[in-house]
DNA sequence: GCTATTTTTGAACCATGATTCATTATTCAA
DNA sequence: TTGAATAATGAATCATGGTTCAAAAATAGC
């Protein structure tokens, strides 16, 4: 019997982030993550089916670290609904502070696999979705958040605005840096852009 | 001598957005673009260089017009600075109405457009930009906007945030009817999420 | 109608790169 | 120490699809 050294597994997902942000999927290849990973080519197909398999691993464990997290902020009944936002927030962009290019291909990567495997893609991101709503509705209710607004449009804009600052601090990390990023975001999703009255 | 008959170029544009629009760039065939411009498959090339030209033509396209756009909103003295923001969202649901598939390719291939071709992309992506931040630096001049914050970093959320409602609205229209889409965006930029003293 | 010129055609070419699989290496149990 | 049994290897396979190009078709001027 021979047994598997080292976590071969985690070692293909690293290096197929590095890959996959530096270059895309689809220009990925295959040989390049063996590479990295330290590994022969075809080692990879013992780990993942295929290379679809490898992102839609990619995500699911992006999507159920994040799951985790807004679940624990969901149930607190010691912040106030206001500041579960700056929670998220502040969760987001704490995952991805060690990790650039995983934010790039969280970012870069979602739209197609979605689409091209929406089978497959990993049940913690519509999981995330329905809780995220919950927090706006609980908003709602308190009196806090504005009424008559479309929660589904809410959580669009508000996913769209976060994973486009993600993408540009992964990308120009002095232009945008992570603290005066984390601030403003909070500031425009309370506020948005009309001036505060003193 | 032969002339041109019709217009093919447009006709590949056309069918080129559609063909990327669902199935994505990457999986995107060209004799199948050839055959929904009703063409042959070697005749795309003596409009276009490559398969690239071809997305960055349609590129061009869109953020010509919205440059185009975006420049009269910015001279105008007429409108007041806060409606400027309107005339924008305005300005780009309606350019898009017409069209989800220009929709759904301006939104999920950009980014990997310009990191893969960036000294080809558009011009008029930055002339848009640049704007669109004098827009907003003389919203703080006449104290209409917060300050104190990064217009970069503002100038990233909302167009994050937009284009996120893009695909929304491009994929699933019945579940974000473009007229909610546009009110609610206009609101949530003005002022965020938090409920308006009466 | 005829010819020169340009456009259009689409089958063939060819590069690419994901995946396979026969071979080799390693480990554990006996 | 030996030999199953499994892991790891990486060269070969094979499908895919962008691009080329020789041939055919269309047009305008004569």
């Amino acid at each position: 019997m021979r047994t598997r050294e080292g976590n071969k597994e985690q070692a293909i997902l690293e290096a197929a982030v590095k890959v996959f942000a530096e270059s895309g999927y689809h220009a990925a290849k295959i040989h390049k993550i063996a590479e990295l990973a330290g590994i022969a080519t075809g080692s990879i197909y013992s780990y993942f089916q295929n290379k679809q398999q490898i992102i839609l691993a990619i995500f699911d464990g992006v999507w159920r670290q994040l799951y985790q997290q807004i679940a624990v902020v969901e149930q607190s009944t010691e912040i106030p609904v206001i500041q579960k936002f700056d929670a998220i927030i502040d969760m987001v962009l704490d995952l991805f502070t060690e990790d650039k290019d995983r934010a790039l291909v969280f970012v870069n990567e979602e739209n197609h696999v979605m689409r091209d495997y929406p089978q497959e893609f990993t049940p913690y991101f519509e999981k995330f979705m329905v809780t995220g709503e919950e927090i706006v509705r609980q908003g709602i209710k308190e009196g806090k958040f504005t009424e008559g607004i479309s929660i589904e449009i809410l959580r669009t804009y508000l996913l769209g605005g976060i994973r486009s600052l993600l993408v540009a601090w992964a990308t120009e990390p002095k232009k945008y840096p992570l603290s005066h990023v984390r601030e403003d975001l909070k500031h425009f999703i309370r506020h948005g852009i009309t001036r505060q009255q003193p």
